[in-house]
DNA sequence: GTCTATACCCTGATAGAC
DNA sequence: GTCTATCAGGGTATAGAC
């Protein structure tokens, strides 16, 4: 996993400490790509210009584009606590603000985006019609760890974990999220997303305990 | 629109009455290819072969392979009445259970077809990431149809139009469905369409009447 | 409107020197 | 591990006779 694990304190005049190996840039650039144009409609040599990288290179690291794609997805699936959920979260306790401020980061993708960037798997997802292969696996990790997440919110919530399941409700907000990306990016509107994320808060609203007076109730 | 009108009576030894037009059969090809596999794998050469038809004549009568799913789009939208609602709703008289059939069709899609066919417009909407032609309008006049329609159901509803907005419930529902079968086709279970059509119901029901006597009551 | 033939480009992937 | 060069095939679209 190191970048060149054959030299002592790696090659003299080698890269500088920190420049990413050409196998990250090379994820990198997939993801981003994948992302913003599909996996079908991003060539090789798309992927390898902006990578600054040579068709060789590409071929040393990954037996086809398609493993590239695998590659792709567990860095995804990886990536979901630190560079997805950490970020949405930061100075949000609240476990049901949690799941809000994860939808909220979505909404703001969307826009600031102008509706071309939406949620990567769920692109994915639609896109590889393929009945078997490992895609559909690392595409299934991904979604299970945004809904475990997702479900360790909900459980948190006090008395919830008696009046439903938190894994059920996770699977709604996810299918929420990517039906409401999907009919937003159509319409290049945030409505769609914002009536579903309404329906969403709506639909939890009776399951939550409500605690009006939240200040200084040291316990129940 | 016709299928040859030059001639008084079709031409002699022409193709049998009601034998579909070369154009008819692009058009009916490129629609199950394009849902079955998508749109960029889906090649012309494709859907050349299965219609039985030549280079000529696809470009004769499209411009280019955009301009065909374009075509294929409207035939979609043209078809949501009577080929998806119609059947769906055949013996089903309450507006909420018009909905609820509406989705159980997607579901059974889902099953029968191994999990291979979800909603051809949603494959499409998140494959066409192009930011301004027909295609998206074509798109979105697909979603707008099908949100209309079950706008329609919901207004039939006692009462409801007076709670809550029609239209805005609709593209929930919408959304769920969309969401559900994604979900559902990734993991090829039923069970993420069936939490997301709970769901649903649940959002629902409050916003309905409860009419515990419902036969009966000729005015209110 | 339909046919055959094909232009022309881009695709994923490979070869083999360095 | 990286480089250049390239293969073999498939992609969309066109030409022009019929």
């Amino acid at each position: 996993m190191s970048s060149s694990g054959t030299y002592p304190l790696d090659a003299p005049d080698g890269p500088e400490p920190g420049a990413p190996s050409t196998r990250d840039r090379l994820l990198q650039v997939a993801m981003r790509l994948f992302w913003a144009k599909g996996y079908q409609s991003t060539s090789v040599a798309d992927i390898l210009r902006e990578a600054g990288a040579n068709s060789g290179s590409l071929y040393h690291f990954f037996e086809t584009k398609q493993a590239l794609l695998v590659g792709v997805l567990e860095r995804y699936r990886d990536g979901i606590h630190p560079m997805l959920l950490a970020p949405a979260w930061a100075g949000v306790g609240d476990p049901v603000e949690r799941v809000f401020a994860l939808l909220a980061g979505y909404r703001t993708l969307l826009v600031e985006s102008d509706y071309r960037l939406g949620c990567p798997i769920g692109n994915l997802a639609l896109e590889i019609a393929e009945p078997d292969p490992p895609v559909r696996r690392a595409l299934k990790e991904n979604f299970e760890a945004w809904t475990d997440a997702v479900a360790g919110c909900l459980a948190e919530i006090p008395g919830l974990p008696e009046r439903a399941d938190p894994r059920a409700l996770a699977r709604f907000a996810l299918v929420t999220m990517e039906g409401g990306v999907m009919l937003a990016r159509t319409y290049r509107d945030p409505s769609p997303f914002d009536d579903a994320v309404a329906g969403l808060r709506a639909h939890l609203a009776p399951l939550i305990e409500t605690t009006p007076g939240l200040a200084g109730n040291g316990a129940e």
